[in-house]
RNA sequence: GGGCUCGUAGUGAAGUUGGCCUAUCACGCCUCCCUGUCACGGAGGAGAUCGCCGGUUCGAAUCCGGUCGGGCCCGCCA
């Protein structure tokens, strides 16, 4: 039976069967070492055998072997334990080089990304790589399992559309049988629909946005959460809402993961379980003042404010997630809802910003109908056209006040981990320039 | 879409004010030596017409023009 490399040390003086790719051979003449890599790590064989050995001559790193020996303890081994007596099956030889080295840290400078990309597939065993996805995977869990607690039911819903009607983004147009489909920029119809379902509503999908950026926050293949709740006091709630599900995933990651994010070179976590709010016009008031740059007549924030709100938030309340709130009506969508309070001169629509970059938008949705027809025909949409008449449907049946969000993955992951580039935290990225692998 | 920037063995880098470059180093690869390595060590070896095209020059990796392919920032956005 095979056993796994985690496991071999509750195994001494037993005969195991290890299965895994080689990882690293070191050859000592008399002594041969091999590193053994599985699903949960690397495992230690020593070989004394000299036509065990020689069955590895002219393969490569990437082979996949059995290997039958004795679980011995050693304190000299990785582990405390290692394999005795080994005898090797090659299960699939392996005689090409790989493209990149596997064994030490790959280079993350933005110049060899893409040969960082390029070489994906045999990359992302290395095991520093490797670890980003096992947070990610670990990351998308503990959202799944906060979400569940506070019970939220997880939605699939279509990426082909007929139609852009969200308005925002640019979207992809492709071929669908004769007539023309666009690709999601968000699911976000979809899921005010069903909030008129479940009540409390979440995806995790891809969205996509054609949108001719170039930087390090921007990929054309997006993985969204998207959230969408119902019968909400106000946008505080939203808002609230967000804060928790982040200090518990945060938390829980550094928790967990720990030792991982160290080596990958994470930065300590500086969190509040209440975050930080401050209008878009403080923000703008804040980095005039403190920088000397006049930001005042800027409508949304710039990126360059977004990192530095994030600094002063850490240095002054001790947290590195912010809101910005009241972001001004020039940026205002027909389906989100003006503020009351201040005469519509504000949107209920808050970003949440994390170690420099906007990791979600957080509004609160216009629930009455009337209003919302009012508010498309302000700019200019017509209420008539096809594209609206499901959508609009659900809240001619009654949708209760609602608010959610729309929260990056991908950024979320690369700021956690501390990269330097989205694309890092995406297993096989899509960018302007790259569609492969 | 606008601005700036980069392109040298499989990988990462040095050289880039023209000649010392017949292009250097490290990792990886091949051969040999090595019984406790874990970035193993040692000896030797193969591997690059310096992204591509053209120009200037006695002479170009190096200067100029074009072209192709990247990267970063802005705008837009998650």
């Amino acid at each position: 039976m095979r056993v796994l490399s985690s496991e071999v040390s509750k195994f001494i003086g037993k005969s195991v069967v290890v299965e895994g790719w080689l990882h690293k051979k070191r050859l000592l003449g008399g002594l041969t070492f091999l590193n053994i890599r599985d699903r949960r790590g690397l495992v230690q064989v020593v070989i004394k055998d000299k036509d065990e050995v020689e069955k590895l001559r002219g393969l490569q790193i990437g082979t996949v072997l059995r290997i039958e020996g004795t679980a011995t303890e050693e304190p000299r081994a990785p582990g405390g334990a290692e394999i005795h007596d080994a005898s090797l099956t090659v299960v699939v030889p392996v005689t090409d080089e790989p493209p990149i080295e596997i064994d030490k840290p790959l280079s993350h400078k933005s110049d060899n990304l893409d040969t960082l990309f390029d070489n994906r597939v045999v990359g992302l065993r290395n095991l520093q790589e490797s670890k980003i996805f096992a947070i990610r995977s670990a990351c998308l869990r503990y959202f799944r399992e906060f979400l569940h607690q506070h019970e939220f039911v997880e939605i699939n819903t279509p990426k082909l559309l007929a139609g852009a009607t969200e308005g925002g983004a640019e979207v992809f147009k492709l071929d669908y049988f004769g007539k023309e489909a666009t690709l999601a920029q968000s699911p976000q119809f979809y899921k005010q629909i069903m909030v008129g379902v479940f009540e409390r509503v979440f995806e995790i999908a891809p969205a996509y946005r054609a949108e001719l950026s170039a930087t390090t926050r921007h990929v054309s293949e997006v993985t969204m959460l998207d959230i969408e709740m119902g019968f909400i006091k106000g946008h505080e709630d939203v808002l609230n809402m967000v804060q928790d599900m982040v200090f518990y995933v945060l938390s829980k990651a550094y928790e967990e993961h720990g030792a991982d994010l160290k080596s990958l070179n994470a930065p300590d976590l500086t969190l509040q379980e209440k975050f930080p709010r401050y209008t878009v016009a403080e923000i703008h008031d804040l980095y005039t003042k403190g920088t000397g740059t006049d930001t005042t007549k800027e409508k949304d924030l710039t990126p360059d404010e977004e990192k530095w709100i994030c600094e002063y938030a850490k240095k002054h309340d001790g947290c590195e997630a912010v809101f910005a709130t009241n972001f001004p009506r020039e940026v205002h969508k027909f389906y989100q809802m003006l503020n009351p309070e201040d005469g519509g001169e504000t949107i209920l629509a808050a970003d949440l910003l994390f170690r420099g970059v906007e990791i979600a938008t957080c509004p609160m949705r216009e629930h009455h109908y009337d209003k919302m027809i009012e508010q498309m025909k302000a700019k200019g949409i017509d209420p008539e056209h096809p594209g609206f008449s499901h959508y609009l449907l659900a809240f001619k049946h009654g949708l209760p006040p609602h608010g959610g969000c729309g929260f990056g993955i991908d950024r979320f992951v690369e700021k956690t981990i501390g990269l330097a580039n989205i694309k890092e935290a995406i297993l096989f990225p899509r960018d302007i320039n790259r569609l492969a692998p």
